[in-house]
DNA sequence: TCCTTCATCAACCTCTTGGTTGAGTAGGAC
DNA sequence: GTCCTACTCAACCAAGAGGTTGATGAAGGA
């Protein structure tokens, strides 16, 4: 298992399964046996996707009798998101430099190069 | 490797090594000794990383004499952050909602189960 | 031409993952 | 008590991921 936390959300995420449950706990908290119907496995396969949702901190499970309802933890959501725009930002402002770079050169200069790109 | 697009994108970036090597395209382009310099594995290994960052259409390679420069493609980004939101944006107002209805019952009410939380 | 550099391809190894079956546990219902 | 339901645990298996080493390709420099 991935150590840190951002790993296992992305991990978790990263099987069309798990993702489709989590669109389902988007809806509203749901049982095992209810998770599992949708698919053509056994319902030990679901409840292991849901310990690695859970191991993620995507999910969290409480107890109600014999039943074990599956609730979604959307805080989690957030160290991804986060992860995410600060790269993204970070790609787009180079971006917009770039293309400042590009309109102040005359129109006969060579393709940008990797150092050109890259200024250090 | 995965079918679905949104399945090579998050299981691109599950892993923390292909998280750094993104980080460090955010700043700019970069060769791929450039980016095996930092880690401590082959540079063949470094190569099967950047492959799986572009079959997610996280990075493109161009060609520069023996050089491979690598170029971070952030759109795919988009992919990611559309789901999540989707599904937060969901949860919350499902949260929203369920407020509503416990603030309009008596204090002395049973606590929330899963049917009174998964209204269908 | 030969050499060096930069990077990929191919084969292999180990550990993980997603699935199975079978057994066991927890808690109503009868 | 004995069932039945809902779920988890354990062992196993095939396939994939991430790493290695060794060989190969592609392009510039001597």
């Amino acid at each position: 298992m991935a150590a840190d936390p951002l790993s296992r959300v992305f991990a978790a995420l990263a099987d069309p399964t798990r993702r489709d449950m989590v669109a389902r706990l988007a809806v509203g908290d749901a049982t095992v046996g209810e998770l599992a119907a949708p698919y053509d496995v056994t319902v030990q396969a679901v409840s292991k996707h849901l310990r690695v949702l859970e191991d993620a901190g995507l999910v969290s499970r409480s107890r109600e009798a014999q039943r074990r309802p599956v609730h979604l933890e959307a805080e989690v959501f957030d160290l991804m998101t986060k992860w995410i725009e600060r790269y993204r930002r970070q790609a787009e402002e180079r971006y917009r430099r770039l293309d400042d770079v590009l309109r102040s050169m005359p129109d006969d200069d060579a393709p940008p190069t990797t150092q050109e790109r890259n200024p250090s």
